[in-house]
DNA sequence: AACATATAGTTACTTTATGTAACTTTTTTA
DNA sequence: TAAAAAAGTTACATAAAGTAACTATATGTT
């Protein structure tokens, strides 16, 4: 009956971390801004899902949502400056893996 | 239709900490080997979704679960090696929330 | 002895989250 | 003129998580 003597930025952290899709979405943004079907085709997400994530992430101010006035209008998502400090937590999670994922951990989709 | 050029060991390793609750269970048994109930209680997660993720957790090789015949007997759950090593990842979330998370940032349960 | 309480779960049921597939607009290419 | 792509949205189906009650074993309480 405690619930939680944690950091609450912390909690916050893992709370956006922790939901499925966001943070591949970040990953994958990290190498540079991307519409909504590559992100999308990329990650194997639904257009659902990821409409509704890509929204939360950019209220949370870490997904910048960009309509570039061509013909036809072409939409960009790159991340904040926020969402880009996100990388040396990636990269560590990168390092992790090469570390303690072996071939026998891997299960294909 | 890409379905994922990510490296496969990152992947498992997103899968594992996007799952909800399972980076919370790996951050409370950094601080040392815990019951059942105090983790229960402290992350105020359900009985039955922190027996499933112990058990998922076990079968990976991040959690230690260990019955010291006392009596009543107690069961205590510890990290292995492979567990410890995500302690680096959780600093480097704690250090981005201690910059980017804000006031007003953090929502109460 | 009888009763309440704790631990470590499990089971049945409900609610929420995610996936699937079809549809909408606007514009382009064949 | 017709088909296709982009950026979504909508309605519906399935999977994951939450809730609450229950089990079995053991301990302390009256």
């Amino acid at each position: 009956m405690d619930q939680s003597i944690l950091c609450p930025r912390f909690e916050k952290a893992i709370a956006i971390l922790s939901q499925r899709w966001t943070a591949l979405i970040i990953y994958q943004l990290i190498s540079g801004s991307q519409r909504f079907c590559s992100i999308r085709d990329a990650l194997g997400i639904s257009g659902r899902v990821l409409s509704e994530r890509l929204k939360v992430l950019e209220s949370e101010g870490i997904v910048k949502r960009e309509v570039i006035p061509e013909t036809p209008v072409r939409i960009e998502y790159s991340l904040t400056e926020k969402g880009a400090s996100f990388e040396p937590i990636m990269k560590e999670i990168e390092n992790w893996s090469q570390s303690w994922v072996g071939k026998e951990n891997i299960e294909a989709q």
